[in-house]
DNA sequence: AAAACAATTCTACATTTGTAGAATTAAAAT
DNA sequence: ATTTTAATTCTACAAATGTAGAATTGTTTT
């Protein structure tokens, strides 16, 4: 396989379900050894095999790293959540709105149910984002 | 295999990314046969079987259906696009917000880059969505 | 009619994903 | 020191996904 395309890959690549699942835990938790990732899992808990086997794909997609901490790791995020989740979004919104993140807004805006409260907080905020153009 | 897992498993079940992208094309046209879908992919398409077998798993996972039009298909959306996406947006939610969509419109108004005029226009929205409650 | 085209079905196969047992090893608790 | 617990690595395997060739069969063109 050439280098190239082997680096296109590694960023193409993306989590599935389960490894999301897991990297929300390792979000939350921000430094975490085996143990408390269990511990943070919702009954019922996947084997620790399992976990593993997902951390070792996490890692090597680039998403997690470690520190040696004798023989246990303590796991960490190496990308932000924040980020993670633009990248997400803009997927989302590329591939079904036309790219258009204001179709999306309104689409976003329409379709969840936000209560009366949180869409005026949502149109304080936007007043803000406004005001930094 | 249990008929109740089975009914679990198909409400659970959902579009991969390529099929995903197929979908979106079959919503764009509304109805098609095999050749406009083809037409309608960016080069490099696809082969003609590739997007037979998506198809395929498509109508069995219930997501498009077909009127038999001589020897070919017409091939029709079963799920709007609203719909498919609603749900789509509140797993995003759900999985990364704690499930609070007003935490995620936070979010969408700040890292999202909407143009000032985008901003305004999501203001008025808004300001109409408000109304109506 | 012969050739070219369109669509479908079958078969196939490499990758990726979900899940976890077995074995090993070190550390902690009794 | 012995047992228990925690973590890791190795191996495995079924299901899902991405992709498409081969074969078949009508349909349309030339």
């Amino acid at each position: 396989m050439f280098v190239e395309q082997f680096f296109l890959k590694q960023s193409k690549m993306q989590l599935s379900k389960s490894e999301e699942e897991l990297m929300n835990i390792v979000w939350k938790l921000k430094k975490a050894v085996m143990k408390d990732l269990l511990d943070a899992y919702p009954e019922p808990k996947p084997a620790t095999t399992t976990v593993a086997t997902l951390l070792k794909r996490m890692t090597d997609k680039g998403f997690v790293a470690y520190n040696q901490i004798g023989r246990s790791r303590e796991y960490y995020p190496l990308v932000k959540k924040k980020d993670y989740f633009s990248k997400h979004v803009n997927g989302l919104i590329k591939n079904f709105f036309n790219d258009s993140a204001s179709q999306f807004a309104s689409f976003f805006a329409q379709e969840t149910d936000l209560t009366k409260t949180e869409l005026e907080e949502l149109k304080k905020l936007i007043d803000n984002e406004i005001k930094k153009k």
